[in-house]
DNA sequence: CGGACGAGGATTTTT
DNA sequence: TCCTCGTCCG
């Protein structure tokens, strides 16, 4: 059968006996999501109904691409209705169906991570406790072990065991500041990360005809990347799989990388306990790695001793020795490492983008991107400050969430002085003050009628009606306005695009240039889901037909769990890809250089104080390792700088375990006399979920996401095209400016924009000071856009 | 009330 | 080193 075409017998295997629960235990390159599709695609020719399968994926772009495949496999309309995506964005479509059983509207609010900080950090001020050992991060990580274990606040305060050891930790209001925490979450209609699949086993469990529901509906259900799925996803599966599902988990125990947000090893380790007639499929061969990369990545995996039996296997070619590059200084290793891949990719006639560079951490990117830019070598980050994290994407997106769900006291917060228009601290405290009195929202006491009541002066008041009234107008254009104008009439009446135009600095610039990045998503999102077909989250079946039009809602939806991946943008091709280790997971490059292979680096520091510990980090190097297809090059420096000082560093026990015969040294490892081994001595009785010491100081930063580090047009790229920039706010030479006011925007003209390419004009309108104009792209088709962006260029 | 400036603190990984 | 928070002054 043509499905079935290529497949060796174990993956036949894998695909074929799909009616049984099944683990499939899927080592790195092994064909793990060839073997996925093809299953499903195998279901579907079966006769499976696709609404009736359900595939769960660790991010958003992987189920993207396994559409695409089943599609291409078995025919779009039924890949179409098949419901695959991430747990979190499967279940939120179920969340906002089912919010009423909550209590929730459907129109809830989702906080990322740093809007929970932020309301952490409020809660533990307002309740006047220490600071210094009420750090928002340690809360925010306890809140979330807790949340990823079931475990509500109630729950919490009720257990002596948890509230001892706060005590301990000398945190004893922590159940407190967990309580106030999920209380004020509900009360803005807003539910965090954790809460969504909280709440989603809070609502199978107490609403048993809803469980009846979704499980006579899902009856086959994939997991995909098993081995990083946490507690709280794990009790799903089994809830909604427990009447008549087939369950499918496909993992691999060896790359899970993920047990500090919770994630579970156990998880895979334990499948056949939980389904005991199911049945196990080993994926073996790598297909993707050399022997050398493949034997090596055995050596140093089999040093730990939580694992299921596997070896994997490359029938490929031997390949390379792995190369290891030991310089003196963080910066040298950046220029080794620059030099290395540079040569790599000119003598093999490389593509820039076969090479990918690992780290540990976001922050050892900085080196390499001077020393790839003083190269010339082109080079993109996947991480740091997302998309979605920027502040003006953010002061934007409260302002629509605040429209949608007026009860988001955070996204109050946020924007009733932004931009400044003189409602203080002390005014919002007031408003804050009533609100707490009457139980009820922000919102609903500054658009009541007893602002003087509140304590306010008449400027005040006044103030605060006319943000009242800016809401409520631009909440009542939204029904009629199409999605992209609305999100204009936002950014220009808020106030938000003329405050920065009046800044006229280039970060101001940058500013502008994100802004109208998300509204074209606005534009782009109403374009491609006008159209689709809209089926009932119950039965699977059509509804009324087409979409219309999307909602504002419909919008942000979509991008809430929109975190990275996706943006590939078109001027990020043939780049050499620098990013984390966690983020290269699924990924494989035929050059792969992992930096920074030194104690306390990789391995972490934060690691050391467990075996779990070391054995994740080992993981993580195997992850790292296995994403080569022919090349590995590892690197390390003796010092290297750390907040600003010089520190030493030893090789990391990681290179020491590789086998010898598979590497390429032209020193001695041993020469480093390794640190002793830490001691293997950790709590026997820590409760189940409960963290140790060392899992509550996580980060701060929550990188994510690709962007590429500025998102400025290269103006190299004008000049090849032979066209020049036009209009732009910012300062700019007099020949620019006379291009932009003599008004040059005319319809029938070619025009050229950095990310849509070239187009023609078919409208221009007036739109105060500047001009809305419609361009019709050659490639990407018609879109509206405002010169006032300064994106648009003459063609000619 | 809002902006500018200075000191001090922080870095593991992210759906 | 860089970013965030707090304070001070206009």
């Amino acid at each position: 059968m043509e499905l079935l075409k290529g497949l060796n017998s174990s993956q036949r295997e894998a695909v074929v006996n799909y009616d049984a629960p099944s683990l499939i235990v899927a080592g790195a390159g092994s064909g793990k999501t060839r073997v996925l599709t093809s299953r499903i695609a195998y279901m579907l020719h079966q006769g499976v109904p696709a609404h009736r399968i359900m595939a769960l994926t660790f991010t958003n772009k992987a189920a993207a691409e396994m559409r695409e495949r089943i599609g291409h496999m078995i025919g779009g309309e039924q890949s179409r209705r098949l419901w695959m995506g991430t747990f979190h964005s499967i279940f939120l479509k179920i969340l906002r169906y089912e919010a009423a059983r909550l209590g929730y509207p459907s129109s809830f609010t989702i906080y990322d991570t740093a809007d929970s900080r932020n309301l952490i950090k409020q809660i533990v001020r307002e309740m006047n406790l220490a600071e210094e050992s009420y750090k928002p991060n340690t809360i925010q990580a306890r809140i979330s072990l807790a949340k990823n274990n079931l475990v509500t606040a109630d729950a919490y305060e009720a257990n002596a065991e948890y509230t001892t050891e706060d005590r301990h930790r000398k945190m004893p209001a922590f159940a407190q500041v967990y309580k106030e925490y999920a209380r004020r979450c509900r009360a803005n209609a807003a539910m965090d990360f954790d809460d969504m699949l909280l709440n989603v086993n809070i609502l199978l469990r107490d609403a048993p005809d809803v469980l009846a529901k979704y499980q006579e509906r899902f009856q086959y259900l994939l997991v995909d990347e098993y081995q990083d799925t946490n507690y709280a996803q794990y009790v799903i599966i089994r809830r909604l799989a427990a009447e008549h599902s087939r369950v499918c988990v496909v993992g691999d125990d060896a790359q899970s990388i993920y047990s500090f947000r919770g994630a579970k090893i156990e998880n895979i380790l334990r499948f056949r306990n939980d389904f005991p007639d199911a049945q196990t499929f080993k994926l073996e061969q790598n297909y993707r790695s050399t022997q050398t990369i493949v034997n090596a990545a055995n050596s140093v995996i089999k040093n730990n001793v939580n694992r299921l039996p596997k070896e994997s296997f490359s029938a490929g070619a031997e390949g390379e020795k792995i190369k290891v590059l030991k310089a003196y200084t963080d910066q040298e290793e950046a220029s080794m490492v620059a030099d290395e891949l540079r040569r790599r990719v000119r003598t093999d006639g490389a593509a820039w983008s076969d090479a990918a560079l690992l780290y540990r951490t976001n922050m050892q990117s900085r080196v390499f991107e001077e020393a790839f830019r003083r190269r010339g070598i082109p080079y993109r980050i996947y991480g740091g400050m997302s998309f979605y994290q920027r502040k003006e994407v953010k002061d934007l997106l409260a302002y629509m969430h605040l429209i949608v769900n007026p009860r988001d006291n955070e996204a109050f917060r946020r924007i009733v002085n932004y931009p400044a228009r003189g409602i203080g601290d002390v005014t919002v405290g007031r408003l804050a003050a009533m609100a707490t009195a009457r139980g009820v929202s922000l919102w609903e006491v500054a658009a009541g009628d007893s602002l003087q009541e509140a304590g306010l002066n008449a400027g005040a008041a006044a103030k605060v009606r006319e943000f009242v009234e800016l809401i409520s107008s631009l909440s009542a254009s939204r029904a009629g306005a199409e999605l992209y104008e609305f999100g204009l009439d936002v950014a220009t009446r808020s106030g938000i695009i003329g405050n920065y135009k009046m800044e006229q600095t280039p970060d101001a610039q940058s500013a502008l240039d994100n802004i109208e990045e998300l509204l074209n998503s606005m534009q782009t999102f109403a374009r491609d889901v006008v159209g689709e077909m809209e089926y009932d989250p119950t039965t699977g079946e059509l509804v009324a037909g087409e979409v219309a039009a999307p909602s504002v809602a419909d919008w942000l939806q979509s991008i809430t769990l929109l975190t990275d991946q996706d943006n590939d943008a078109p001027e990020d091709r043939n780049k050499v890809t620098l990013m984390t280790i966690h983020a290269a997971k699924g990924l494989e490059y035929r050059y792969v250089f992992v930096a920074g292979l030194e104690e306390n680096l990789f391995p972490s520091a934060m690691s050391m104080d467990g075996a779990d510990g070391i054995e994740e980090e080992r993981r993580l190097f195997y992850v790292a390792l296995t994403r080569a297809k022919e090349v590995a090059v590892l690197s390390f420096a003796a010092t290297r700088y750390k907040w600003g000082s010089m520190e030493f560093c030893r090789p990391s026990r990681f290179l020491k375990e590789i086998d010898r015969q598979h590497l390429d040294a032209t020193f001695d490892l041993e020469d480093d006399a390794p640190k002793p081994a830490g001691s293997p001595a950790w709590s026997e009785k820590t409760p189940a979920w409960s963290p140790k010491s060392s899992a509550s100081s996580p980060s701060s930063k929550m990188p994510s996401a690709i962007l590429p580090k500025t998102t400025r047009p290269d103006p190299s790229r004008f000049r090849k095209m032979g066209v020049r920039p036009a209009a732009s706010s910012a300062p700019s030479s007099d020949a620019v400016r006379t291009v932009a006011d003599s008004g040059n925007y005319v319809v029938g003209q070619r025009v050229a924009h950095s990310k849509f390419g070239i187009g023609t004009i078919t409208s221009v309108e007036q739109a105060g000071n500047d001009h809305k104009v419609t361009v019709d792209f050659d490639t990407d088709g018609p879109r509206t856009l405002l010169t006032k962006f300064a994106k648009l260029a003459i063609v000619g």
